[in-house]
DNA sequence: CTTCATGGATTACAGATGTAAGCGTTACGC
DNA sequence: GCGTAACGCTTACATCTGTAATCCATGAAG
């Protein structure tokens, strides 16, 4: 499961290229509206710009449609995701995976819910694909 | 349990910073021997530049110590630790923090000991503390 | 037809970042 | 004493980022 080479994508154009994996194709107004719906100070041209940029590194392509454009991603959430992880923990956490999960479940208090939740997810980790 | 304010740090400032949380104070030549025995590529000039900048954003101190400098970190790794984790969170995750443990556990392999560890930290989380 | 609103294209611009090179002073080895 | 290696100080510079404003073409309203 090799990572596809994705681009780089900066603190802000990740608020974008998260309300266009929400759902897409969208138009510029679309994703402007989302990230409103989040934080009203989003200026429309600020956003316009971003996805502009986007598209130029290949993050994100678009069609016109009627009078104006739709976008689309280019590169599956699930990369990005994978990339943005793996840099922050090595970042931060110098690449320990045990020192980081420790400090965010110190760091938020989960519900009764999430803590059965994650503790199934680590006996099913436990139970198959144990290689020692 | 208020964050201090910390100044923001790069991608690279934070492997700088990493290094001298390790142990200090340290002179400039031992950051470096540090950061190389990491990462062999790293040029000297590049550390110097990049402690300097740490200076000016307030992250570091430093005193003359014979002929050099000795380094030495004026923001608490952890403080810095939870700015960047909440940043990361936020950001890729949208603040959802279930999801973000899932990645990870689902993303490495974790040792049969690592999980025993995880899992014994979610019980105390369970334990004590719960609130609702 | 003419005007205006709308949306894309182009331009702006300062500050952060990555990555160093050059300059100047001075303690140390000869 | 004198040149040289070490250090810190200053300067460089292309990109990337955040944050918009301005320009321009065109369809829609009247």
């Amino acid at each position: 499961m090799k990572t596809k080479i994705v681009p780089r994508i900066s603190e802000t154009e990740w608020e974008v290229m998260r309300a266009i994996w929400a759902r897409h194709p969208a138009s510029a107004n679309e994703v402007i509206e989302r990230l409103q719906e989040v934080d009203p100070t989003w200026h429309p041209k600020t956003a316009k710009t971003l996805l502009t940029r986007l598209v130029k590194k290949g993050a994100l392509g678009f069609e016109m449609e009627g009078r104006s454009y739709v976008y689309r991603p280019l590169v599956a959430e699930a990369d990005c995701v994978a990339v943005a992880s793996t840099s922050f923990l090595d970042r931060v956490f110098g690449g320990s995976l045990q020192p980081m999960l420790a400090h965010f479940v110190a760091s938020r208090r989960l519900t009764r819910r999430e803590l059965d939740e994650l503790k199934r997810l680590l006996e099913d980790d436990a139970q198959k694909g144990r290689k020692s």
